[in-house]
DNA sequence: AACCAGGGTGATG
DNA sequence: CATCACCATGGT
């Protein structure tokens, strides 16, 4: 990987098959904004990022070496080929040619687990403008503001397990407020451990993460697509269900192989970006 | 006013 | 195992 440290400032050169916008609304993720300047800001692992993507280079503003190798590499997935992918995919099924290529820059983000487990709990049965404003609240309400800023980070289990109901109130996060408070209580005990579930097989992560209360399979796939990284799972909410039954009849997760997760999400992007297929 | 949103729970056949 | 009302909230 080729990049240069700057004050405050890290390029990456050579990046390709990477869209920050694609990438960022394709509904892995919910902390990250679009600037007027056509840059991102976020924050992640406790840290405030801008970035834009200038050509081939990215840049990450308010970023050392450090972070930069510890986090962000990681976190968009750089060291992935994704080309590669979207050509296997395409040689399984020249339907995926089309839908890979309405969002060739997506990538599967490393995001922080608990944080996912957590975004996914208040998903269900949601949408996604109210997810954010919850999870947002969520932050600036139980996180810590970042460099005196107004981005707060992402609250901590420890944080959220020694709250009750009425702590939650403000939110308006309705009947989903219970299951934050099982899934951080059941984290913050070590009745459940997130570094267990990272090296379990995936059908006993699967039910590892189902003990929690308000997770079922499609929270559980997701928790485990965005937040460890298993390019294997494969979350069926309404969106997929409909895809799949338009666009895949007589098929499942297994048709897509190992990278059934970027399938899936190449799929979804773009049936919620087309509508008006469904409805006919 | 009824229906929907990146679903899950608990009760009932 | 399959189905179903219900869950809290805000937007059409």
């Amino acid at each position: 990987m080729q990049y240069q440290v700057l004050e405050n400032k890290v390029k990456v050169f050579n990046i390709t098959d990477f869209n920050l916008g694609e990438t960022f609304d394709c509904g892995q993720c919910f902390r990250w904004d679009s600037l007027s300047d056509g840059s991102f800001i976020g924050v992640a692992f406790n840290k405030l990022l801008k970035l834009r993507l200038e050509n081939n280079t990215l840049i990450l503003d308010g970023c050392n070496e450090k972070d930069f190798l510890n986090i962000w590499q990681n976190y968009f997935d750089l060291k992935l080929d994704y080309r590669q992918i979207r050509n296997y995919l395409k040689s399984l099924d020249c339907t995926l040619d089309t839908i890979t290529q309405f969002a060739p820059g997506i990538r599967i983000l490393n995001q922080d687990p608990w944080e996912t487990l957590c975004s996914f709990i208040i998903s269900q049965n949601n949408n996604i403008p109210r997810i954010k404003g919850i999870i947002s609240k969520l932050c600036s309400k139980f996180g810590n503001p970042i460099n005196n800023s107004s981005y707060y980070s992402f609250p901590e289990f420890e944080r959220i397990a020694c709250l009750n109901k009425e702590d939650l109130e403000e939110l308006k996060s309705g009947f989903r407020a219970p299951y934050i408070l099982d899934a951080a209580r059941k984290l913050a005990s070590g009745y459940i451990s997130l570094q267990d579930i990272k090296t379990m097989p995936i059908e006993d992560a699967r039910c590892e993460l189902m003990k929690i209360k308000g997770v079922g399979p499609k929270v559980a796939e997701c928790t485990l697509l965005y937040g460890f990284h298993r390019l294997e799972a494969f979350p069926m909410d309404v969106w997929m269900k409909r895809a799949m039954y338009l666009l895949f009849p007589e098929h499942d997760a297994s048709y897509f192989g190992k990278y059934a997760g970027i399938a899936q999400q190449y799929i979804f992007h773009y049936s919620r970006s087309h509508p008006e297929i469904f409805s006919r």
